[in-house]
DNA sequence: TTGAAAGCGTTACCAG
DNA sequence: CTGGTAACGCTTTCAA
């Protein structure tokens, strides 16, 4: 617990004043400091395992190379937190450092949390949501360069850049997959109206409909939230006790979990799972898709592509090399990606 | 974009010194300062709506109320949070901040971020990671106050405090409720050799049967891995094409992934849950456990009560409020705690 | 080529 | 009761 070298302590081992330490240590030596002198002061500073206190860094240069992640509840949840490991991936690659503050889902420490960050001189800050959402942009993160991953500013005049999952393209491309299997009958448990994921998924779903001539039957569509349980109801209204000419050949679910719960249904009745219902999720869940049985074919989100994505605007911004001129774009659209496993399979003939 | 108001600002305001700003604010005006200046003190600090900058207290105080967090992969992993949920909530009711960074399962960037955390003037560390593991302490983590949530120091002479589930008991209570059900053959699925976890859970289950004197079957525990898959073949292995007499009429999971694939094969198979089979699950998995069909009944992790407890053990070490003398003990075991829901039934009369 | 000094925003000490 | 000054650790400018 003993204190840890300064520039000083260098200096004195070196033999050198403290400037000379500085100038050395940051690369301007050449020039400035006798060769002979550089060698010993970073002899010295290796031999104290000096590395420069980023407090005084920071007050000194008025920036810190952090940057501050806000997240909803992408700690505490059981979501995976892949926006922040891209974002983290970018920032790092580019010698910045992540902070992550969570508030657990309540948006009243949102400012709090901004200002504490703020306070500790980040140089730049990221919101980022478990599922894509609007939000009201706490007005502190106006002070420096901001994004937004996963979320987006509920104004009407955002003021934000914000990237987020082209959601209307993933439930077109979910649906055309299962339309390409030859399904004729693609039922859709369609998650919660108060997400607003929910009804881009279902839009993505009729164009393909519309898309391929293919009539949509208005009541196919379920608005029947997120959870096994709400899967396996919303399959056993469609599939227990109907003739399999009035079934529905394939299921698509707007997540990966509506989809256990479908196909653990599906067990239960005695249906085989790609053989008498094709199944599909969304989201593409670590451990929950891939490990499904049989493995669940789903609409992967671009999660880490969305943390990265977002994390260079913000970079971008902050340097100053925003040479795209995405600077003047408000949304960045990421699109997803279908991934093929075993849960799909060609519609059953009648 | 604009600077943040200082304390010479405020005193500017105020037609005070910067000194009497400092007393007032912090609450040792009387006495000090007129009680006239100190409410022209207050009144500017609200108008120019200051508050002290962190940076710069850090450096003078030498402490910054800040809580660095190192995460193995708790936050990217999609297991939830709770234990930095519970940490953040007793930090901040102590005033303290957290600040959580996550090295995506990579060790070697462990001692990096402890010294961009340490750089930071952070008052305490705590290493927390997603399940029970030794872990390499890094050395820097012996500089400041320090803590271990959910894992441990590999080394014989541990230097640091660590709080862990009670894994043994957990596993224990677990067969205990299907051994008070009536069961006398229940199988375990194990999980992994290479998890800490999983030869405790074993044991628990070994000492239950032992106490309750039923005997042992050594061909029923396999060690099949954590993920869904592994559930499922181990079940069918257990279930498929095993008469009813030969069959166990419980199987107890070291998850509830693991359950969750036993009750998708126990579907395939015909057999009802809990009528033919009885399932347990392990660790209470917000949105499985619950949501499942039927809802599972689980041995539930004690995550958030580690993390309050391990930041307790922390900030009562750093603010020498440690009047328990716990600071003289290595470990803290927190009890699991037994979540009875609708997957266990009475053991099926034969 | 080197060292001294100023300043980042704060608080604590000590004269006045 | 008040206000000036030093110090926290660093970088940068300027003078020697």
């Amino acid at each position: 617990m003993n204190r840890k070298a300064t520039a000083l302590d260098v200096a004195k081992l070196a033999g050198v004043s403290r400037s000379a330490v500085s100038l050395v240590l940051n690369g301007r030596g050449d020039g400035n400091v006798a060769k002979e002198s550089q060698d010993r002061i970073r002899a010295a500073a290796l031999e104290l395992n000096y590395s420069p206190n980023a407090i005084a860094l920071s007050l000194r240069n008025q920036r810190s190379r952090v940057i501050g992640i806000l997240s909803d509840e992408v700690v505490v949840s059981p979501f995976d937190g892949n926006i922040i490991g891209g974002a983290d991936d970018i920032a790092r690659s580019r010698g910045f450092v992540t902070v992550v503050m969570d508030t657990e889902r309540d948006s009243a420490r949102d400012a709090g949390a901004i200002e504490t960050l703020l306070d500790r001189q980040v140089d730049g800050l990221m919101y980022v949501t478990v599922g894509l959402k609007p939000i009201d942009v706490p007005q502190g993160m106006l002070r420096v360069p901001s994004v937004l991953a996963n979320c987006y500013d509920a104004l009407p005049q955002p003021q934000l850049h914000h990237v987020i999952p082209d959601e209307v393209t993933g439930g077109r491309e979910a649906a055309e997959h299962l339309l390409q299997l030859g399904h004729l009958d693609i039922a859709l448990l369609a998650g919660d109206e108060d997400s607003p994921a929910a009804p881009l998924r279902v839009q993505g779903y009729r164009d393909a409909h519309a898309a391929a001539n293919v009539p949509l039957r208005g009541d196919r569509i379920f608005m029947a939230g997120w959870d096994i349980d709400a899967g396996y109801r919303g399959a056993m209204k469609l599939l227990d006790g109907v003739s399999p000419a009035e079934r529905p050949t394939a299921i698509m679910c707007a997540n990966d979990r509506l989809a256990v719960g479908v196909t653990l249904a599906a067990a239960r009745l005695g249906l085989s799972v790609p053989g008498d219902l094709s199944v599909m999720g969304y989201d593409d869940e670590t451990r929950i898709a891939d490990t499904m049985v049989p493995a669940l074919t789903t609409m992967a989100l671009p999660l880490r592509e969305i943390g990265r994505a977002a994390m260079t605007t913000l970079l971008d911004a902050i340097e100053g090399t925003d040479t795209t001129g995405k600077g003047t774009t408000v949304e960045t659209m990421v699109p997803c990606r279908l991934v093929i496993r075993e849960s799909t399979g060609p519609a059953p003939t009648r």
